[in-house]
RNA sequence: CGGGGUGUAGCGCAGUCUGGUAGCGCGCCUGCUUUGGGAGCAGGAUGUCGGGGGUUCAAAUCCCUCCACCCCGACCA
């Protein structure tokens, strides 16, 4: 490719929007352009790099025995409505359309309708099972708040797969193929990653397992073990419950506490640790209108936890102010277990306290040695909170500790969640029916991208892999326009390439001062460099350089022309 | 969806408070000089000042309204 013929768009100053590096660097590098909120285009390099990752995928899918097939963006209302998400998949985040008939239609943001749908009507027997799908397309979520470019679009390339089964023990055996072809897939990609425990959220079934890509940016935090190969996002990570206190009890006093509402505040204010206060947060329940949820004053809740119990609403909602002070008597801040008229849900740490402070659901009073039993009542004993520094791993094995990551794939185990509501059966040896065992397993493909760069990126733009990189070459022609050697040389380099079958681009664009092409080479991140220059060409020598992650491996090289493809192919097998 | 903010040339911004008919840097075009790390000089093009309505002799500026986009909070590949 030569570069004067191809549309290079890069910036020297960055877009104001970008906020984190993989946004501004697909922007200045000219691979994306937004079009609106969380849409973007994808310009021809950066397209090339979408599509080997896309290819990537495509690759591992086929080795793990998928079929690929592709379904149609737009999905009829009917399917929704039978598995019960037309009206429920998470409130909004699917874009709702009508046809001219003023029937209803969705943009899919995911497959499950579709694929079950196939399913029953193409699969009539069990030995047409294990089956799996999967396609390489276009998803649209309405998310609410699209930010970071890639990583949080609208609009994003995902690879979905569906996998059929008869019974579980087959759709583990799947599972654990899918697992494996999602570490070959971010090996190959040589990106930084953890498969963690994950929630399995809108999507539905009984266990999942996400691929986080190490990153500061990241949205989701990863709780570790030191001792153990435990890793589960936070949110999915039991805290194991502290060993309970055995202080004898202390007489029951009340204490004022004006304009005092913050757990620190009133520690302070009545010289005791926050980790012997407790905390009480009214939320909105099923059965009655609200629940107390109880923690440690030292503790934050973690609302996946506590959606999890039958007596509190989902997705969790916080009571307002004027609910709770109709309630209870007392506003947010001074709300206490000790005579509380509402279901309470203490966490398992709350419980382990004695003689903690608590609100005294009296506004600008708190309760001093409050104790479970003689003076509050738990309805429900549960582990509520979110587990943070210094708690043990929840194996039994070491500490944990928290790193940040960018979700990039997740696997799921569906169970019937689909099937059964949809009908989907094949028969069975017997000849009975039986309900189809299913398994989804995705990878956000445009999302990995962004993924990659937040990993591999330096001050001067991005540093792919030799697997994915828009081109393994670009050869650099100094001044071609003064030097007929110069020129001569760099197409000759350039047709030895292409005839070697290597991607190379010749950076021929006149008027382009060396400067420019060196800093658009370094953004766009071509893993191999050749400058031709008067420098050299006398001794029929030029520059090679390669940009990689590794220190010490970028220094200039002098070498002669014959000799410098050879050297690139070595670099490019190895 | 709640809270905050911004919309002025392809990009980044000033001008808005205090109305007087639009500017700077980068980029782009032309020419000359330059040419191994984002060149210099000279000349030039480019705007429905987000849209609509209003006030006024006069609106980028004041008022009303709609829209888009960004940031902070709850969701996901």
């Amino acid at each position: 490719m030569k570069a004067s013929q191809y549309t290079i768009s890069t910036l020297k100053e960055t877009p104001a929007e970008a906020e984190i590096a993989s946004h501004r660097l697909l922007i200045r590098a000219g691979f994306i352009k937004k079009l609106a909120s969380g849409i973007y285009n994808w310009m021809p390099i950066g397209l090339r790099v979408l599509r080997k990752v896309e290819n990537i995928v495509r690759e591992e899918m086929d080795r793990a025995g998928a079929q690929e097939l592709l379904m149609p963006s737009i999905q009829p209302a009917e399917l929704w409505q039978e598995s019960g998400r037309w009206g429920q998949y998470d409130e909004g985040l699917l874009l709702k359309i009508r046809d001219r008939h003023d029937r209803d239609f969705c943009f899919g943001p995911t497959h499950e309708e579709v694929i079950t749908d196939i399913a029953r009507s193409e699969l009539k027997s069990h030995r047409q099972l294990p089956v799996n799908f999967y396609q390489i397309q276009a998803k649209f979520r309405d998310e609410t708040r699209p930010r970071f470019g890639l990583l949080r679009a609208r609009e994003f390339l995902m690879k979905d797969a569906y996998s059929f089964h008869t019974d579980e023990d087959s759709l583990d055996e799947t599972y654990q193929i899918m697992y494996q072809a999602y570490c070959r897939i971010l090996d190959r990609l040589k990106v930084d990653y953890r498969p963690v425990l994950a929630d399995t959220g809108s999507i539905g079934g009984n266990a999942s397992i996400e691929f986080q890509v190490l990153a500061e940016s990241g949205e989701d935090l990863i709780a570790f073990s030191t001792e153990s190969d435990y890793a589960a996002n936070v949110e999915m990570a039991e805290a194991l419950p502290a060993t309970p206190s055995t202080a004898a009890l202390e007489p029951l006093t009340e204490a004022a506490t004006p304009n005092t509402k913050t757990i620190d505040a009133v520690a302070t204010l009545l010289g005791v640790e926050p980790g012997n206060t407790v905390k009480t947060l009214i939320v909105k329940g099923t059965d009655v209108p609200l629940v107390a949820l109880v923690l440690r004053g030292d503790h934050q809740l973690n609302p996946l936890k506590a959606e999890k119990l039958d007596l509190v609403e989902t997705p969790l909602k916080m009571a307002s102010d004027a609910d709770i002070t109709a309630a209870v008597g007392a506003g947010p801040g001074s709300i206490g277990p000790v005579g509380l008229e509402l279901p309470v849900i203490a966490d398992r740490d709350a419980m382990a306290l004695r003689n903690f402070v608590c609100g005294a659901n009296r506004d600008d009073f708190h309760f001093v040695n409050a104790n479970w039993e003689r003076d509050a009542t738990a309805t429900a004993v549960a582990d509520i909170r979110e587990v943070g520094l210094g708690d043990k791993s929840p194996d039994g094995k070491g500490m944990l500790q928290f790193k940040r990551g960018i979700e990039v794939a997740q696997i799921f185990k569906l169970g019937k969640k689909y099937s059964e509501p949809m009908n989907a059966v094949v028969l069975g040896e017997d000849g009975k029916a039986v309900t189809m065992t299913m398994g989804c397993y995705g990878v956000g493909v445009s999302r990995l991208v962004a993924a990659i760069i937040e990993q591999k990126h330096d001050e001067r733009g991005m540093i792919w892999p030799a697997s994915i990189a828009p081109f393994q070459v670009i050869v650099i022609p100094i001044n071609a326009h003064k030097s007929e050697a110069v020129a001569g040389s760099s197409q000759q380099i350039y047709e030895a390439l292409l005839s070697a079958d290597i991607e190379v681009l010749l950076d021929d664009r006149e008027g382009i001062r060396p400067g420019v092409k060196f800093a658009d080479a370094e953004l766009i991140g071509i893993p191999h460099r050749i400058v031709v220059g008067e420098r050299g060409i006398e001794a029929d020598t030029v520059e090679y350089r390669c940009r990689t992650d590794e220190e010490n491996r970028d220094l200039p090289i002098k070498t002669a022309a014959e000799e410098v493809i050879k050297l690139i192919r070595a670099e490019i097998n190895s």
